[in-house]
DNA sequence: AACCAGGACGTGA
DNA sequence: TCACGTCATGGT
């Protein structure tokens, strides 16, 4: 077994099931803040249940960028109640309304535009899945952005790559510092069996991981991986870019 | 009171 | 391609 893969099998050891994406949890009716009981769901991979909460994942993955996820949810609450976490209603809601929505979530400017934007492709795909070039081609949907949406809206088995995953598995050895955001990616998919729900974990507890460990004031050299798996980038094979430029990986 | 959060885009070299 | 700068609120 591959060494990602054994980190994979001892994350999820250690921190149990994440149960992303976080949707909300109706009680009474009214939104309530997700991850609060019924709001994660650990181990049932049957979410979405339905395109309301298609929806709000994709809104959510735009929300949360560069963004502690409870800004993010705090913007998605607000909207909930304005009855605005579906296609049509965020479509007819002002752009003040809209934006005044998304404030906690921070850069609201852009937000308010990114979620219109992608709201606009949404409708056009009538129900079926975005391709990832579809979704790269909005304005305000990156490369993670888009692999959290095709991942957790829409259940393809697409590795996400986040910031945190760049930094741990770098220092680890396993991927150069300066690696770009489709080398790192390919990494993963090559050793990791292309299993949506192992993804979905993987992401998640990838996130938990950083949470525990690389947080402010925490010394990430003390993690356990770090001390169980980090490895050397010495073996070094010559492997072709995605731009068709030969350069040095670790392998 | 800095520093950072589950990024993405625009710009000038 | 590369290296910055910009966007913005809220928690620690």
């Amino acid at each position: 077994m591959h060494p990602l893969l054994i980190i994979y099998h001892e994350l999820l050891q250690r921190y149990g099931k994440q149960g992303w994406w976080p949707l909300f949890a109706c009680v009474g009716g009214n939104p309530t803040k997700t991850g609060s009981l019924q709001g994660y769901h650990p181990g049932d991979y049957s979410y979405p249940k339905n395109e309301r909460q298609q929806f709000e994942i994709c809104a959510g993955a735009i929300l949360t960028q560069n963004t502690a996820w409870v800004n993010a949810e705090q913007a998605l609450i607000n909207l909930r109640t304005l009855r605005a976490v579906t296609p049509k209603s965020l479509m007819t809601l002002p752009d003040q309304a809209l934006k005044k929505a998304v404030m906690p979530a921070g850069y609201f400017n852009q937000k308010a535009k990114k979620i219109r934007e992608f709201t606009q492709c949404y409708l056009s795909l009538q129900g079926r899945a975005p391709t990832r070039e579809e979704l790269l081609a909005v304005w305000g949907i990156g490369n993670e952005t888009a692999d959290s949406i095709l991942l957790y809206a829409y259940k393809i088995p697409v590795f996400v790559v986040d910031a945190y995953t760049k930094r741990i598995f770098s220092n680890l050895g396993f991927v150069d510092a300066d690696a770009e955001y489709d080398e790192v990616q390919e990494i993963f998919t090559r050793h990791v069996p292309a299993d949506m729900k192992i993804y979905q974990e993987y992401h998640a507890l990838i996130v938990e991981h950083a949470k525990r460990h690389y947080g402010r004031g925490l010394d990430w050299k003390q993690c356990p991986l770090y001390r169980k798996y980090r490895r050397a980038p010495e073996k070094i094979s010559l492997r072709w870019g995605s731009a068709g430029s030969l350069r040095a990986v670790a392998w």
